[in-house]
DNA sequence: ATGGTGGCACCGCCA
């Protein structure tokens, strides 16, 4: 199992880069957050060629989620249960032997805000869902645009920006209680080293250039799953007149069968 | 620099 995750930003406005992406790598599944689009707008077409199947959940203007399969995807959701809002952010699949499941969790807006709150209750609602449907040794890959930065590494200024909404106290513990019932982070099972980011904020002059990024966007498993991942990495792409978007393509890959793991570090 | 840009849909909103 090869599995990614990807802020495209908009669908609509990535379709080559997804496309050249995904023929280069050939990932077994592809998650994708902030589509931007709705249901009846989604580019189909465009992927047509592809070889992937799509599932896709969206709405207007904002948010929307879509997953890439090479196989069929069953037992799909499309909302996380007692989210009251049904903000086109959950999808869930059974692929293969794998749970998928793709989240584009709320940004926030600001520290104390309403939307920050409803922020902090995505993690609980996280909880529930995993506790009340699964167990930590089912084969559960988690991933998408988490909209936390869950350490000290994972910012390029983590004093100056220490109490922002994706890197604060609350959403960290947030996070981290989700985890506590069973998943690993695959990036820090082979890189313990600062600097390595999926997103760059657009409204930072050169910011991508100096590197100056946050790591929001994860792939996580199960510990019997985390067992079976050969390595995580962060496919960084150049940025130049045709930039991509200002996320990155975060890829794991998995043995078929359990047995040796290989750890590795950078 | 209390800004900046990009994307969508609409006359501003969210990141």
């Amino acid at each position: 199992m090869k599995a990614a995750t990807f802020n495209a930003n908009s669908i609509r406005s990535r379709t080559e880069v997804i496309c050249q992406w995904l023929k280069t790598n050939q990932p077994d599944v592809l998650c994708v957050q902030e589509t931007k689009v709705q249901d009846v707008n989604f580019p189909i077409e465009a992927f047509a060629d592809t070889g992937y199947q799509i599932i896709y959940k969206g709405q207007k203007k904002y948010n929307g989620v879509a997953i890439f399969s090479r196989l069929k995807p069953d037992n799909i959701e499309d909302r996380l249960e007692k989210d009251p809002l049904n903000e086109a952010r959950f999808l869930k699949a059974v692929i293969g032997d794998w749970i998928i499941v793709n989240t584009y969790i709320p940004q926030g807006q600001e520290v104390g805000s309403e939307k920050f709150e409803y922020k902090l209750k995505w993690f609980k609602w996280l909880l529930e869902y995993f506790s009340g449907h699964f167990k930590p040794s089912d084969r559960i890959i988690w991933m998408g645009d988490l909209n936390v930065a869950i350490d000290e590494r994972d910012v390029y200024d983590p004093k100056g920006l220490w109490g922002s909404v994706c890197f604060c106290k609350e959403v960290q513990e947030g996070l981290k209680e989700v985890l506590g019932w069973g998943f690993t982070d695959l990036f820090r099972q082979f890189c313990d080293q600062q600097g390595h980011y999926t997103f760059w904020d657009y409204r930072l002059a050169g910011g991508f250039n100096r590197n100056l990024g946050w790591r929001l966007d994860y792939i996580l498993a199960t510990t019997k799953a985390s067992a079976l991942c050969k390595n995580c990495l962060i496919d960084r792409q150049p940025r130049g007149a045709e930039r991509p978007s200002d996320h990155t393509f975060v890829v794991a890959e998995f043995q078929d069968k359990p047995g040796q793991t290989s750890k590795k570090i950078t």
